[in-house]
DNA sequence: GCGACAG
DNA sequence: ATCTTGTCGC
């Protein structure tokens, strides 16, 4: 798929925080997604070489949830892990990962905030400007705001507030299991954003395409999607 | 100054 | 994120 190249991911800490407080401008939370064909889950994994890392995304046709393709990505990681830059360490690898699909995907979840971020433009975000393609913030914990417990079933959620401002939910997407925070990531509201994650879920606490993005950046996602077996190295850890 | 802090 | 086995709970 189409990657645009709207800056250089080599800046400085300080020119990433001037390209983030220009860019939360261009974000667009109005919805344009319909009933998405194709649904694209994104996440990276820190390698064993110093810096080193795969990216991943895994497509997933809506609404069987079956895998029709997955791409990674394996490079240097160039920039350090800070709260709040975390999209100039992800992103390189993310989206050379993506630029190799031959499927374009109607909507990307992303492993971490879209707009639930100090300067409204987290991970998510950034990638559905540089894709131009609709996505949503799936983040496992909290970055900035904050929420009251949402009820226990699945489908329940409560507004993430900072400064006044509703910048996502905390949403429950497995009965009593702690729940995940989506967010607006760019060409979608909130509660589409809701809806379509609900959509995605098949019993465990994350989506399936952030979840399978991730056993596919740690390398263990077959092309056989979610009927694979574990691999072996890791199939006899779990069983002895 | 102190505490919080996506992955 | 990653290092890591068993274990408590639904």
């Amino acid at each position: 798929m189409k990657v645009e190249r709207l800056h250089s991911w080599r800046v400085s800490t300080v020119q990433a925080l001037e390209i983030q407080q220009k860019l939360a401008s261009q974000v667009s939370k109005r919805s344009e997604v319909t009933t998405p064909h194709f649904i694209a889950g994104v996440d990276i994994s820190a390698g064993k070489g110093e810096g080193m890392a795969t990216g991943a995304v895994v497509v997933l046709q809506y609404p069987e949830l079956r895998v029709v393709e997955t791409k990674v990505a394996r490079g240097k990681l160039d920039f350090p892990y800070i709260p709040g830059l975390l999209s100039f360490r992800e992103s390189p690898l993310t989206l050379a990962a993506c630029q190799k699909l031959t499927t374009t995907p109607d909507l990307i979840l992303v492993d971490g905030q879209g707009i639930a971020h100090p300067r409204r433009l987290g991970l998510a975000s950034h990638l559905g400007l540089f894709l131009n393609t609709p996505a949503v913030g799936c983040a496992k914990s909290l970055l900035c705001g904050s929420h009251e417990a949402p009820g226990a079933e699945p489908g329940s959620y409560t507004e993430v507030v900072d400064r006044s401002e509703i910048i996502g939910a905390a949403l429950r997407t497995k009965l009593r299991v702690k729940p995940i925070y989506v967010s607006i990531g760019h060409k979608v509201d909130l509660q589409t954003a809701i809806y379509w994650v609900m959509k995605c879920c098949r019993g465990y606490r994350l989506p399936e395409p952030t979840r399978l993005a991730h056993l596919a950046a740690g390398g263990n996602l077959g092309q056989e999607g979610d009927t694979m077996l574990p691999k072996a190295g890791y199939q006899e850890r779990l069983l002895g």
